[in-house]
RNA sequence: GGACGCGUAGCUCAGCGGGAGAGCACUACGUUGACAUCGUAGGGGUCGCUGGUUCGAUCCCAGCCGCGUCCACCA
């Protein structure tokens, strides 16, 4: 027998050590029975592999493992690829922070080799939390084909990649405005910035004219980067400074000449409509520059981040203070840099192409000061040589690391891009001819959007922790691409003649560049592996909204680039989870709910149960500990469900023919059960997860449990053996089936019970994994008629049972019920379900008279009046209350359908079905009227 | 500035052209051997506002108000 209660905490490991262990997980087992089984398949996002399970994970991999127990049930090979990704910043940061705490040790001090070993042992150390999560989660995916970015498999394939795109002319090294994240001292991506406002200021500043004829006043955000003006431009329709177009000022502090160009880039309406211009610290001025062949003058010392130790201090000034050289670098030269994209660069690289330029009588004391320190001192030294002619306070955006937090600097340095526009072109096709989908659809626009815009993607780190990138250099300048040193040194030699030096590029790639490869690296790509042919493209990819272009886009990119197909047919896009005032969930914030303990304290089931129920589309969830609660006790409901029907010795009957009932009673949950099965298939065909959780909901508490085993207590109580046995065989069935279509959401709990129903029926029976077929089941077996008869029944149940609420009559009384009226069919009715009525509405008996006795209260059932004879307890005064408002509900609905119908457009345009519906609708409710003002009249004159 | 989404019962959310729904919370009654992690019944909403389309609008369209997310930008 059942315990009262289903006990997560120690089933929930046991149940995933068998499930594990049976190799189920793995689609050979579908493929061995059925070596035409259709492939499905899915790839988990890969987590940080030393991360561990927060809310979002537990949502997307719920989804993730719902889909896959779906297919798999349904008989397909479905396959879910786990594995994690090496996150490149966020490991290491997290390394270097671990070193720090423990002896003041960089990574610097520690050296490349030394760093990345430790890395390495971190991640041996930690990278079992988060797969024992997943698994505490419930996650079936096939464990055997774990993947991790950093495997040998993988990185081959990132070289790969690289090495191709460099040969199609995808992947170049250039020199111009990165990202710079000053904390960690590396580039990063456009996305990798994030904007945020904060208190600043618009310093305005007069550059005096060259001839001393007057001056120009500029406003900046940014005084410090004063020093790099190489120009000031102004508006070519600007009449103010139509005659300074062509002079040129003297860039205070600096002394540099500069010319004053005209730019449309100038905003009149902008401050004094002049503007000045830094091509090498801002990305519009680096516009501006290009077009007019300014000199960029790059501030920064990129030696300075060998100075740092953990918190970095970024030189804004040369520290080099021995050799500033005046000289400034030939535009033409400058500018190469940025006209060279795409250009193959395995000649000389771009290395060269930019010379250091500088200025000469740069002040001693504004040398090697930090970008904060060198806007107070710019500040206070122009204010001291009166070329300050105001500050403005003001919010505005700047751009910071999303990692970091600080703000980044635009910078001028080598790194490698990514053609995205090029291979942004077929991915954008495949969305738009829906080879791949979106669910929900919107978000395709934002895919579209940000694609079509898209920017060259700056793939090089200033990091150790990742994928090297394959590019050698040798002293002369040339640069090869390939796959391995042995390559490169073999292409240097026929370049060369001889053996030359060479020395690898120091840069690792950007995390998502293997991510990108995901669902084909992890298949075993570039070799043409089995698993290739067969589960590639996947099926559905389930993922955040914040990551699609991060990752979805790339992923769309290098898929069909390299694998030569799309990479899934449909990506789910989930819901972002907040706490439940709508917040989103961050650290600082201190509202971070953990999946973990939520498990603990409510069951694995409970948690995605509520994860499921929560996703609709286009919302947030807001999740709320309530709700969790609510349903944990739905798994309960079932639980006791199950209890019951083993009290009564329902057991599974394998030669059972759900086909062959006969009582209503049956037949109508079996139509139940085939409507449910139905819709929570069509639910999770279409990710419409919300809509598959309520219709087994409401399935299991409201028809099974509510109605259904209340129906059944009769008969399972009662004398007729047949009905009986028939009843038994059918509630065992009907909670077979509704455990199948649970097991997906609920798994645990369903497969608890699936091997309790079995071993206590006495049927031998596997995991439900793949021994319990998804319900395919016939149209056929719903019972119209059964069905009407069911509803007649509830609702002259529920009729009763209000009356006997209002009334305050007590459980323990049993009046007789009398109907009046009623037709053969409602008569019929009657004495078939007698002893069902006489026990759910607790009557002592049910007869028809030819009108209501005295001191009943009544109630209209179809064409029929129900006289309920509790004399004793009525409250005329209350009871006419009830009547009347009964009447003018009735009313009410019969006026305003007149209405409808008295109108001739109404009837004329609307469909007949629809004007028919209201007939019939006004009849009803006039006929009942017309009984309760009877039954009120009767009232009065007794009374 | 652009894109997308959301405003429906106290709360969380379904519904999205023809009778306003669910869960939770609330109120009353209830322990009749599946379940108090429960049962029965009940109260509670001019479906953000204003127009338009339609025989008919919570649902479609437009505008407005409020909220959110993303992108771009703000010398």
């Amino acid at each position: 027998m059942l315990e009262k209660t289903f006990d997560p905490k120690s089933a929930e490991p046991r149940l995933y050590e068998a499930w594990e262990k049976s190799g189920l997980f793995s689609p050979e087992a579908v493929l061995a029975r059925n070596p035409d089984a259709e492939p499905f398949t899915v790839v988990i996002p890969p987590p940080n592999v030393t991360g561990s399970l927060h809310i979002g994970h537990a949502l997307n991999n719920t989804l993730q493992d719902v889909l896959t127990r779906f297919e798999r049930m349904r008989g397909k090979a479905a396959l879910w690829v786990p594995g994690t990704d090496h996150a490149g910043i966020a490991t290491q940061m997290v390394v270097e922070r671990q070193l720090a705490a423990e002896g003041n040790i960089s990574r610097r001090d520690m050296g490349r080799e030394a760093f990345v070993e430790r890395v390495w042992r971190w991640k041996a150390e930690s990278a079992g939390t988060i797969q024992q999560q997943l698994r505490r989660l419930g996650a079936s995916c096939d464990w055997s084909r774990e993947r991790f970015t950093l495997d040998e498999g993988l990185s081959a394939a990132v070289r790969k990649v690289f090495v191709r795109l460099y040969k199609d002319g995808l992947i170049y090294r250039d020199k111009r405005l990165v990202n710079w994240d000053p904390h960690f001292q590396t580039a990063i991506s456009d996305l990798e910035v994030e904007q945020k406002d904060v208190d600043g200021a618009y310093w305005h500043f007069a550059y005096p004219l060259e001839d001393g004829s007057g001056e120009i006043v500029v406003a900046t955000t940014r005084p410090e980067t004063m020093l790099g003006d190489t120009a000031v431009a102004v508006h070519p329709d600007d009449e103010r400074y139509a005659d300074l177009v062509g002079r040129f000022v003297v860039l205070p502090i600096a002394g540099r000449r500069i010319p004053i160009v005209a730019d449309s880039y100038a905003d009149p309406e902008k401050g004094s409509g002049a503007v000045k211009i830094t091509p090498a610290h801002d990305f519009n001025d680096f516009q501006v520059g290009k077009r007019h062949n300014l000199p960029l003058v790059n501030m920064f010392d990129p030696q300075a981040r060998l100075l740092d130790r953990f918190e970095v201090v970024d030189a804004l000034v040369p520290a080099t203070g021995d050799a500033p050289s005046v000289e400034i670098a030939a535009p033409q030269t400058e500018y190469r840099a940025a006209e060279v994209m795409g250009e193959r660069a395995d000649t000389r690289g771009s290395t060269e192409v930019v010379e250091r330029a500088g200025f000469g009588d740069l002040p001693e004391d504004l040398r090697g000061l930090d970008r904060f320190a060198a806007r107070k001192a710019v500040v206070a030294q122009m204010e001291a040589l009166g070329f300050l002619r105001g500050v403005e306070k003001t919010r505005h955006a700047v751009p910071h690391g999303d990692r970091s937090g600080v703000p980044i600097e635009p910078y001028l340095t080598d790194q490698w891009y990514v053609r995205a526009d090029i291979l942004a072109q077929p991915a954008i096709a495949a969305v738009e001819q829906e080879r791949t989908v979106f669910e929900p659809r919107n978000w395709a626009k934002t895919y579209f959007e940000w694609m079509r815009n898209i920017e060259p993607w700056c793939v090089s780190r200033q990091l150790w922790w990742g994928h090297r990138i394959p590019a050698w250099y040798d002293p002369e300048g040339f640069t090869y691409v390939e796959e391995t040193e042995e390559e490169a040194r073999a292409a240097a030699r026929a370049r060369h003649g001889r053996d030359i030096e060479l020395a690898q590029d120091e840069d690792v790639l950007d995390t998502w560049f293997s991510s990108g490869l995901w669902p084909f690296s992890t298949m075993g790509w570039p070799e043409d592996t089995e698993d290739l042919r067969r589960f590639y493209p996947t099926s559905t990819l389930v993922t955040a909204p914040d990551i699609i272009f991060f990752w979805v886009a790339r992923m769309m990119m290098m898929g069909l680039h390299f694998a030569g197909d799309i990479p899934f047919d449909r990506v789910f896009i989930t819901a972002l989870v907040r706490d439940e005032k709508g917040q989103k969930m961050s650290k600082s914030k201190g509202n971070v709910i953990d999946p973990l303990v939520l498990m603990d304290q409510y069951g694995t089931d409970a948690l995605r149960f509520t994860l499921v129920a929560m996703s609709s589309g286009g919302r947030d969830i807001k999740l709320s500990e309530q709700r969790i609660a609510g349903y944990r006790n739905f798994g309960t409901k079932l639980w006791n469900a199950a209890r019951f029907c083993q009290m009564n010795e329902c057991r599974i009957v394998e030669s059972f023919d759900p086909g062959a009932m006969t009582l209503p009673l049956n037949r109508w949950i079996r139509g139940e059960t085939v409507n449910t099965a139905a819709a929570v298939t069509r639910a999770l065909e279409d990710c419409a997860f919300d809509a598959a959780a309520e219709a087994l909901y409401r399935f299991i508490w409201n028809n099974f449990c509510d109605w259904w085993l209340e129906l059944a207590k009769p008969v399972l109580n009662g004398a007729d053996e047949a009905a009986k046995a028939e009843t038994r065989a059918t509630a065992a069935w009907v909670i077979d089936q509704a455990l199948k279509l649970l097991h997906p959401v609920s798994p645990y709990l369903t497969e608890e019970l699936w091997a309790q129903m079995a071993a206590f029926s006495g049927v031998r029976r596997e995991t439900m994994l793949i021994a319990a077929p998804w319900p395919e089941l016939p149209a056929e077996w719903v019972d119209g008629a059964a069905a009407e008869e069911m509803d007649w029944l509830v609702r002259l149940v529920t009729e009763v049972r209000s009356i006997r609420s209002e009334m305050n009559v007590p459980p323990s009384a049993k009046p007789v019920l009398t109907l009046v009226g009623a037709d053969a069919a409602a008569r019929q009715r009657l004495e078939a379900r007698r002893d069902l009525i006489l026990t759910l509405a607790r009557l002592a008996d049910v007869t028809e008279a030819d009108a209501p006795p005295p001191g009943a209260a009544q109630f209209v059932i179809g064409r029929a009046t129900g006289a309920i004879g509790i004399a004793e307890f009525i409250d005329v005064a209350a009871e006419r209350a009830r009547l009347a408002k009964e009447i003018a509900g009735h009313s009410s609905d019969a006026e305003r359908t007149r209405r409808k119908l008295d109108n001739p457009d109404f009837v004329g345009r609307a469909p007949e079905a629809v004007v028919e519906e209201n007939r019939e609708k006004l009849a009803a409710a006039e006929a009942a009227r017309a009984k309760l003002e009877g039954a009120l009249a009767r009232l009065e004159a007794v009374s």
